[in-house]
DNA sequence: AACGATAACGATAATGATTATCGTTTACAT
DNA sequence: ATGTAAACGATAATCATTATCGTTATCGTT
């Protein structure tokens, strides 16, 4: 799973983000490393993470709260954002509709690159809570 | 067009919104508008902003390149958001699917209120400017 | 018209996320 | 061991947005 020449740091940020299903944002996996790297730095991560995107390793979904998320699956999928809790959940099972884009391209002469699906709601553990 | 109520730089900037196809940002509508009114405050755009969403008048699109743009149409339509220039462009032709809103509700579980579609890429003006 | 209550405003400070800076440390090739 | 470049930690700076607060405008009532 290790890459080539990643720092230790480097390489502990980005398994990290593979490792999770949560589209963590940047202070979330700062929190996340603090226990194991104490002096680790929030730069660090923001550096790290803007290099994976740079480099296609990641990619990002866009902000939640203010917040930008990122998913280390870049394959295009749809998402479920909890309007609640933040949760921001895949919604793999969607087929990705490419003739979508270009229906879209022909229609408007923009030159389309692809496109995302957001669902907005309340995910299932919020709703279950809201009944207690 | 004018409001109930609504005080003179209120009914300014709600008429802006309304008048302009641009899914404006709080900066821009500022811009905008401090011609006529030279003293206008950027907090007075951003409060009524603010408020406009609470009474449903408006709605936020999300976050382009860090700011919070918004559409008089409330009604749920696709967007095509330019990488290049951040324009916002309508795409009210594509038909809302709310089935599909039904669909991941019941195999997710969530409480789906409803999906936005993004479109990427470049817009037409920005691909025309690319050939000069 | 004057009064008082309330809403809205302008100016500006505060916040929170992100980005930039810069001196230091690390890793690695020579 | 030394030099070089990449990466780091600490921290300052930036940018959009939100909060504060004293002032001003609005409007109904007398």
């Amino acid at each position: 799973m290790a890459r080539k020449n990643f720092s230790e740091k480097r390489e502990a940020i980005y398994s990290l983000i593979r490792n999770t299903k949560t589209h963590p944002s940047a202070e979330w996996v700062y929190q996340q490393l603090k226990d194991k790297y104490p002096n680790i730095s929030l730069g660090t991560v923001y550096r790290n993470m803007a290099m994976f995107v740079e480099q296609g390793l990641i990619v990002s979904i866009g902000t939640v709260n203010g917040r930008e998320r990122f998913d280390a699956d870049t394959s295009l999928h749809a998402h479920f954002i909890c309007d609640e809790c933040e949760a921001v959940i895949d919604l793999d099972y969607l087929p990705y509709d490419r003739e979508l884009d270009d229906s879209v391209a022909l229609n408007t002469g923009h030159s389309v690159k692809n496109h995302s699906v957001f669902f907005h709601g309340k995910c299932r553990k919020c709703v279950e809570k809201s009944f207690i």
